[in-house]
RNA sequence: UGUCCCAUAGUAUAACGGUAGUACGACAGACUCUGACUCUGUUUGUCGAGGUUCGAAUCCUCGUGGGACAACCA
């Protein structure tokens, strides 16, 4: 501990809390709804929730919040909690609000009972009608007067399965000319006669969001529930039922959600991009979920730095998204390996070099580990990259043209005598010659170059294919457009069918760093032919299109 | 024509009445058998107007700007 990092908002009143006694231990929780994958977003509150566990000695709870049986699934349950458990985590309890089912019930009675709860026989279009508008207030409902009795009766039928669907609700007695909408009699239970994942057919009735939510956290002694911003304005409410109740007093902190920038967070809009096939899944590595990060090559510590970076507040941000880049590239280059791949290759002949011997040239598998070698092979027939030759150069160019000069990686010295171009102008070999006392780590040439390329033996390769991710949208903030799926961007995926150093083991989810390529990790389409999802470029660091 | 939340470089985030700092980005240079990494440097900021104070990014007031709130969603 040699810097003191500064405190957020949040830490800091845990900090005070634990200070005055407010509470000996704190407890957290993360409350997903299970009916959506989990995304970059959703890391950004469990690594708040459950590094605040961590940090503070207290415990985090893994909480569904599976209180709409409508949408809700155990496929999401079961994916959630993996996510979790990737990102290297993990919880102290795992709960369901379908377990406070019975209780959040008496609560309900406890309220009826205080004349504190209605049973509302309007329509949701009535309801909605008398709420009112933000600037204009709500009308009492003709039902809010029943007797106890009646509504105790009444609730009890909503339970049994009296009425269908829709027919009846059960609402908070509070304040139809509060200016917070929230406190306008707010509907606490509605009639769902649907399968529940986890009580079967138990119920018909449930509990609203805001007749849950508090009240578990509360159940479960939570002292910090930390939530989003947009629902600050339930936190008047959150206050009242606990009050009302004389429960647990667990307090609500809201913060601002991660938005990054080319990309999009809402369930919707992934949803969209799923179902309507403008990638291949929710573990698409284009997409911002966990399982698409993971498969993109994205490790949990580099999402968990990330989410540290960006710092918690309560302003709207828009977080760029080379910040997440940055911390993969961070971790990736201390410890993925290196390997020699050519993406798009273009034949290099050294005329030179003996058609029928080939050798073995000694390379470092990591730039810092000298002594951490493999062999490569090398033979007078090599894949280079396409765009490491110019036929005539730009300022600055420091790679093969001709005539100029240039380093094998961990090879020889070359010099580019000629070239072959087909009818369509494209290169289709380059000839060049070497300088044997130019070897690797024997030089005696005394010629200085000033680029290094890499290279893939082509009399022994392996092919595989490369796919290039690049980001999925072409706006910043695609979210703010009309309509966001014209901006998705045409070159999002690139196949390549690339040539790859023989022997590169590869089992779905190792990472390499192909040299001056970028990182790429195993995919798990891999079979007979090796599949590589690239992670993330190379920082660009010489730019040919730009002219200064 | 309501209530609530928010406002510091391009983007985030610190400074808790006393020197506006850090990270990412961008740009420039050094180094380099990865134009990577690393290192060095540069650039750009307290929304506005008043007030309190010896002193205000910080406290107060009023503006301005942005966001949230009218599911039987969470």
């Amino acid at each position: 501990m040699t810097e003191e990092k500064s405190l957020n908002f949040i830490e800091e009143i845990i900090e005070e809390d634990l200070k005055n006694g407010v509470h000996k231990k704190i407890k957290t929780r993360f409350p997903p709804e299970p009916n959506g994958y989990l995304h970059i977003g959703h890391a950004k509150s469990i690594v708040l929730n459950f590094g605040l566990g961590l940090k503070y000695g207290g415990t985090t709870n893994l909480r569904f919040d599976d209180t709409n049986p409508v949408t809700e699934d155990v496929e999401y349950v079961d994916s959630i909690k993996e996510d979790i458990r990737w990102l290297g985590y993990q919880w102290a309890d795992e709960f369901y609000a379908s377990d406070y089912f019975e209780t959040l019930y008496e609560y309900a009675v406890t309220l009826i009972k205080k004349g504190l709860a209605y049973v509302d026989d309007s329509t949701s279009e009535k309801i909605a009608e008398e709420k009112g508008t933000p600037t204009t207030p709500g009308k009492e409902s003709e039902f809010r007067n029943r007797s106890v009795e009646e509504n105790l009766t009444l609730f009890a039928q909503m339970r049994e399965g009296k009425f269908k669907d829709g027919e009846k609700v059960l609402r908070a007695k509070i304040d139809m000319a509060s200016p917070n909408m929230h406190m306008r009699d707010p509907v606490m239970y509605r009639i769902k006669h649907a399968h529940h994942h986890r009580t079967g057919d138990k119920w018909c009735i449930y509990p609203m969001y805001d007749f849950a939510h508090g009240q578990s956290d509360s159940i479960e002694n939570i002292t910090h529930s930390i939530c989003t911003l947009e629902f600050v304005p339930h936190r008047p409410l959150y206050d009242w039922f606990i009050e009302q109740l004389d429960i647990f007093p667990s307090h609500q902190y809201e913060f601002a959600r991660l938005n990054m920038t080319y990309t999009v967070m809402s369930k919707r809009r992934l949803m969209q991009l799923v179902n309507q096939g403008y990638v291949s899944g929710w573990d698409d590595p284009r997409m911002p979920t966990i399982s698409g990060l993971r498969r993109k090559g994205y490790t949990p510590s580099s999402i968990r730095t990330f989410c540290d970076k960006i710092g918690v507040a309560k302003r709207e941000n828009m977080i760029d998204i080379s910040l997440l880049e940055f911390c993969v590239r961070e971790e990736l280059n201390q410890t993925a390996p290196r390997v020699m791949a050519v993406l798009d290759p273009v034949k290099l002949i050294i005329d030179n070099y003996d058609s029928d011997t080939s050798e073995y040239m000694e390379t470092e598998n990591y730039p810092n580990q000298p002594e951490n070698t493999r062999k490569v092979s090398f033979s007078n027939t090599l894949w280079i990259e396409r765009s490491d030759f110019m036929e005539e150069p730009v300022k600055k160019w420091f790679r093969l043209a001709p005539g100029a000069t240039v380093r094998l990686k961990s090879a020889y010295i070359i010099k580019c005598e000629s070239f072959d171009k087909d009818a369509a102008g494209n290169i289709t070999e380059i000839h060049a010659t070497y300088i044997p006392e130019g070897k690797s780590g024997n030089d005696t040439s005394g010629i200085k170059v000033k680029g290094t390329i890499h290279w893939v033996d082509a009399k022994n390769a392996q092919v595989a294919e490369v796919r290039l991710y690049d980001l999925l949208f072409t706006t910043e903030n695609p979210a703010a457009e009309e309509n966001f799926l014209e901006h998705v961007n045409p070159e999002s995926l690139i196949v390549k069918q690339a040539y790859v150093e023989k022997g590169t083991s590869a089992n779905p989810g190792d990472h390499y760093q192909f040299v001056r390529n970028g990182y790429f990790c195993v995919d798990k389409d891999s079979g007979d032919t090796l599949v590589f999802n690239r992670t993330t470029t190379l920082k660009e660091g010489f730019k040919p299109g730009q002219k200064k």
